[in-house]
DNA sequence: GCTTGAGCTGGAGTGCACTCCAGCCCCTAT
DNA sequence: ATAGGGGCTGGAGTGCACTCCAGCTCAAGC
């Protein structure tokens, strides 16, 4: 695959791939005979785990730990489950304080509604 | 209260509580007689409010536009109460993603131990 | 055979959200 | 009365995660 077709499948730009294998969250892909990277499609899958680990506010330096472990093959593979680990733990308290928040929302928005009944705008008068 | 106060009780920095100041986020508090801010108890609530917003994704802009919205009073309701439902969407739609991106990490720690239990280090012998 | 367009490199620039600093003033305790 | 600590201002600096750019090469279509 071409960078754009990378790029357009996973919805980064193709510059932001570039940079992702220049800070190793992507290993170098093979070159074509104009020095053009060619990606194998198995590309798209791990663009859009890292893209989840992001999402859901994995670090920088953390994920190019992982991607570092992963190139490393088998005999990192406890060191990655542990980090995966741990970003459950992180998403689990992030859940918590989504819920928390979610529902303050809606007691706000139940509030307001009280309020504007209350507050009716003085219209403008034409009479 | 003291800057230093506040400071400690919400968990910002004395310097972040200023810069708060001068983005509009927190409304200047008056002042003591040698010019120091002395905060009205009220604003600990603010704070933390502000800080659920932030740590729920909330840019900037828009919690400065909260604020504004805030100092304005009750004309402001409806345009608030709008804000805060659009913000429970966009955490409705993270909570999406954190639960599918929680169980991903589930299914992954299994299969991790499953190859770990297959990929035995081999460990220096000594014999 | 020349233009067009995609891709390349190294390096500079951006936006966000703070964070730190120098140099100053005031209050309190010794 | 003086030394220390907290607070003040305006402005510069930081860290993160990209994003953009100049100037180049190369391959393909007209």
């Amino acid at each position: 695959m071409k960078i754009s077709e990378v790029a357009a499948k996973t919805g980064l730009t193709i510059d932001t791939l570039r940079f992702y294998e220049k800070i190793g969250l992507i290993t170098p892909p093979p070159r074509d005979d104009a020095g053009r990277r060619s990606y194998d499609p198995d590309i798209l899958g791990w663009v859009r785990f890292l893209d989840q680990l992001n999402a859901t506010g994995m670090k920088q330096a953390d994920r190019i730990r992982y991607a570092r472990l992963r190139a490393q093959g088998p005999a990192t593979y406890a060191e990655r489950r542990q980090m995966l680990e741990d970003h459950r733990t992180a998403i689990a308290a992030q859940l918590v304080q989504l819920q928390d928040t979610l529902k303050l929302m809606d007691q706000k928005v139940v509030h307001y509604r009280a309020l504007e009944a209350q507050h009716i705008e003085p219209e403008p008068t034409h009479d």
